[in-house]
DNA sequence: TCGATCGTTTTGATCGATCAAATTATTCGG
DNA sequence: CCGAATAATTTGATCGATCAAAACGATCGA
């Protein structure tokens, strides 16, 4: 294969020198028109590609951002990372940057991981997905001075360090707007099934449920369940509640998976039109018609982006140590309702 | 932060030379004893990591493998491109490879990232997912002696062309098995919902179905129900089928999709021990309790590798144009029998 | 003891771009 | 029409590693 052209054969092609060829690639408004048009010329003609590697070595930057693929849990609950790794991947794509992604066992195995693609300078930049009640990730990404964005708020520490940039969706709202009109629709009696506390993303899940449902205290105790995540953990426990000598009317859940679960407990209950509610709004959801709380992960993509990148543009801003600019946002989904929520209507109200 | 530190502090912190360092790195055979614990020493005490892009920039080669990610179509069919992205994350992982991946409008928008990718000698190889009836991205690799492999085979082509690496599984054969598996169960009219033709794992999936099911001509015409993919269509197909003055006693589907469709169907109608068989074995199908045939992702990441990189390696082997090494790879699916099959044995024939 | 041979280590050049500073061309007020 | 200020372009150095070839040192047979 032949060699690719370079700076110097652009430069001998249109008669001008390497450093100008360089201008008229990075900023071409210091060249004048005439020469820049004779340069571009001589670029389109010879097929010319600046060399990744060489401009990385010499800039210092990568323009690529890594992110973790978890080995994969369940695969449905899953699939909001992938959707937020697609995403992510169109974005960067519009904005002239690379994604990398690894994959890791545990924590440690991923800071070892960024620790290596960053002093590689192979990656500029991290996004993590998921973050956890004081996940060490954050508070060793901050002493480092490695520049990420999380996808998830910083459990259990303070939400306002400017030296953690963070975008999340508020699970709390969300929740409390499901439950809100479930009621509306005539629902009383609304169960909650939710995931183990403590766990940042499910409580403040939960906290929605608890705010919206008007239930007694001694009501919330016996129409909230907590399981591990996974279709079989919803079901059992949907098997349960339906068991209550007075039984929910509605069920909201804390990921589609459990929701799912619900769905087939109650089915095989007779209950084929008890209301429920999921949450992330996967695609199996849509192909059961289940309701589901959807994240605006586009927006959410957007919203890292800008964070680490700013408006426009492909170099990581420093990393922030004060609050002039803001360094987080918090964003709201929306209740995507079908056929599951609908029922009430169809004439055949839950209770 | 402090400036990482590269070979030549190494070097001087082990009073060797550079080339000296860069040698404990890559060929240790050939260190003294005494040198290589010394400089294996330095780079340790230092922190020392060599840098990614200097090492790209002199050797050209980047140990990074591109994928495109589609935007997502179904989300549920889609999600067995997705684990294959994390199979191949974690296996090129322990390779010391890197995944990039970037996403494309379509086939053209496709061609021209990798184009640019490699160009930039940001990669090195390119994996294709999916590949379709005459795939114009294959002959464009190949004339442009880009290296890659394909999951899929070239359609419509020559499979045996040397040029083309390619891994792919043996759906006709995992349709077969399944089929059969269902004969030896009981049941005689066996069903098939599919895609339209000309798809080339369409048609070969739906070649094991004609094959196995031992149906007349004008019966195989009745049983199959040819769709696009999707739960909505497949619940159409399936409620069609059912409505037979002869309906089947099991259905075999081109995907999990259209198996979940099916299922949804055969609950509706009362039918809720109607056998049915996916394909993909998703998340899904796990959740629901739906047979499916399981594609080897581990086996045919390894095998792609493989054939990108050699044994172990990772470096690309070059475009081989002779067939002195194999160049694909077929591998054999499995059939991952769920309640949906088993149904049979409980008591319930279904015909 | 000398030169040939082998194994080990070092030196100089290079990959392809950008940075920083120097140089040349142009504009403009007086 | 000149010199200062500004715009446009060029030159030399550099990023951090590896390649290719040269230099070195030890071993060994003649």
């Amino acid at each position: 294969m032949a060699r690719m052209p370079t700076v110097d054969d652009v430069a001998r092609a249109a008669q001008v020198s390497r450093q100008t060829v360089s201008n008229v690639l990075n900023t071409p408004e210091i060249v004048r028109d005439n020469t820049r048009e004779r340069v571009q010329r001589a670029i389109d003609e010879l097929g010319y590609r600046p060399n990744a590697s060489a401009r990385r070595l010499r800039t210092r930057r990568s323009a690529t951002i890594g992110i973790r693929l978890d080995p994969l849990r369940d695969g449905i609950s899953g699939a909001v990372l992938d959707r937020f790794v697609h995403k992510l991947a169109e974005q960067a794509d519009a904005r002239d940057l690379r994604v990398m992604i690894f994959s890791a066992a545990g924590n440690d195995d991923e800071l070892s991981h960024i620790r290596r693609l960053r002093d590689g300078s192979d990656v500029d930049a991290f996004v993590l997905i998921g973050t956890d009640h004081g996940d060490p990730r954050i508070a060793w990404l901050v002493d480092h001075h490695v520049p990420f964005v999380s996808f998830g708020r910083p459990w259990g520490a303070p939400a306002d360090d400017p030296r953690h940039r963070w975008v999340d969706v508020d699970g709390r709202a969300g929740v409390r707007d499901a439950v809100l009109r479930l009621a509306e629709r005539g629902a009383r009696r609304i169960a909650w099934i939710g995931w183990p506390s403590p766990s940042g993303t499910g409580d403040e899940r939960r906290a929605g449920w608890v705010e919206a449902c008007g239930l007694s205290e001694s009501d919330q105790d016996a129409l909230a369940c907590v399981t591990e995540d996974g279709v079989a953990h919803g079901r059992a426990c949907a098997d349960r509640l339906l068991a209550l000598p007075e039984p929910p009317d509605a069920i909201v859940c804390a990921s589609d998976s459990l929701a799912l679960g619900a769905l087939m407990a109650a089915q095989a209950a007779g209950l084929g039109d008890l209301p429920i509610v999921g949450f992330d709004n996967t695609p199996v959801a849509a192909a059961v018609g289940l309701s589901s709380v959807d994240q605006p992960l586009d927006d959410v993509v957007a919203a890292a982006l800008e964070l680490l990148f700013g408006e426009s543009g492909e170099t990581v801003r420093p990393n922030p140590d004060s609050n002039e600019e803001p360094t987080h946002r918090l964003l709201v989904p929306r209740l995507v309702e079908r056929r599951s929520t609908h029922l009430l209507l169809d004439g055949n109200p839950g209770a």
